[in-house]
DNA sequence: ACAGAATTCAATAGAATTCTTGAATAGTCA
DNA sequence: TGACTATTCAAGAATTCTATTGAATTCTGT
């Protein structure tokens, strides 16, 4: 009896798991996820930006909030969704970082601009150490909106369209550093190709902004960011 | 040009990952991934432990070998399945801490004898801290193969089939932490039932065993072991 | 109260998944 | 070689999932 219970709980929590972790194994989901890991953003707008239909991206809508990686709250006429908690952010950079050990081939495409040909040379804590120290800047090229709503401190915001623009007051002696919404996302890789042809010496960073934001905060100097 | 590129890229990307996702996404297939995280094993073994048929079993390997999930080696008759990396298994334990922390009700379910009662008193570091003084046991309560394949140093395997018989030569001043395949296994709540029945003090461990030999690994004062 | 906006609902068609069955294959061992 | 074993293959039925359409709902602002 006693065991038995046990069984269907063990046989309940496999399902449970599974509903998870299916509700994110599916490309519009996803995209939605990836999305509300930026910021909040209604119905309408998360459809237009994953280019699906505003009825599908409701239903998506649902079924995320249903297996409770969404929340909602209305705003006059709209329905503001957000990610229900920081931690599914960090899961699914955790399953980025999965698919590049395991996928054999997805990540060598061709022309990629990234912190690859810096990787072995430079950490990701050698890189916010230049940061503070002035040698390097760190570029947020997503749009105001996300950059605002998931800010990085000790970061410039320069949305993608700007960046040619407000490059006049870059400095060819600096090095530029550049993130977008993480691995997923090639904004910053059309913002390097920018800065690249006016002459500066530009990367990108794969991290996502939240992981930057812990990597800065628990940087043993960061006192000179405050 | 450049442009299409890096959307196409951002696109495969997404389905890359939501392919990931939805491997892993699958009861039979989670059950089968969470039996290879303890060892290695034949497709009849996964098929008779899982309670699948054998050819719905092989044909689940199939699509988890196709997504890079685990690899394949021969031996004799048998095809041995096993998980192709290790960080698989700890990426499904952290999909089952990402479900605990968002499912409301799910693991609320009445009669589990789990670490919550001490969880907020004493630490699994305590744990360990208390096991290395000889005050606890720690106890591995899966069969021998599993225990054999994936070891916890310092921890004592006894089967649960032969707890109540080896019971005899425990000790009513010592503290029993038994631990199975981890959180979604209930084989150690059975154990702690046992013994308490039996009238020693026995708490189930949440941690898998790789999350206790890295705990372990990792403890400073872990010389004693050794 | 009413026009209009944003979202959800309901129904459906098409696609994909999953499990079952029974046969086919490949390899072992005597 | 030939019986036997473990696994895979192939085909099909049942189910579930996804995207689409157009209507219904709910709420806002006047």
């Amino acid at each position: 009896m006693e065991k038995n219970n046990l069984l269907e709980n063990t046989e309940k929590l496999f399902e449970i798991v599974a509903v998870l972790a299916s509700s994110i194994g599916q490309k519009s989901r996803l995209k939605i996820l990836q999305l509300l890991s930026q910021a909040p953003r209604s119905v309408e707008n998360l459809a237009e930006l994953s280019g699906e239909s505003t009825a599908n991206t409701s239903q998506h809508l649902q079924r995320l909030y249903k297996d409770g990686l969404v929340s909602v709250h209305k705003d006059r006429l709209s329905r503001i969704y957000s990610l229900r908690d920081e931690r599914i952010a960090s899961f699914i950079e955790n399953l980025l970082d999965l698919a590049e050990c395991i996928s054999t081939d997805y990540l060598k495409c061709s022309n990629q601009i990234t912190n690859d040909e810096i990787k072995n040379q430079k950490s990701i804590v050698e890189i916010i150490k230049e940061v503070k120290n002035k040698k390097a800047v760190l570029l947020d090229v997503r749009d105001e909106y996300e950059a605002e709503c998931s800010p990085v401190t000790g970061a410039l915001t320069i949305p993608l369209k700007k960046i040619s623009s407000r490059a006049k007051s870059f400095s060819k002696s600096k090095i530029y550093y550049l993130f977008c919404r993480g691995r997923i996302c090639h904004t910053a890789s059309e913002g390097v190709q920018i800065l690249r042809k006016l002459g500066f010496k530009a990367y990108r960073l794969h991290e996502s902004p939240n992981t930057l934001k812990h990597l800065i905060k628990n940087d043993p100097n960061r006192s000179s960011y405050v």
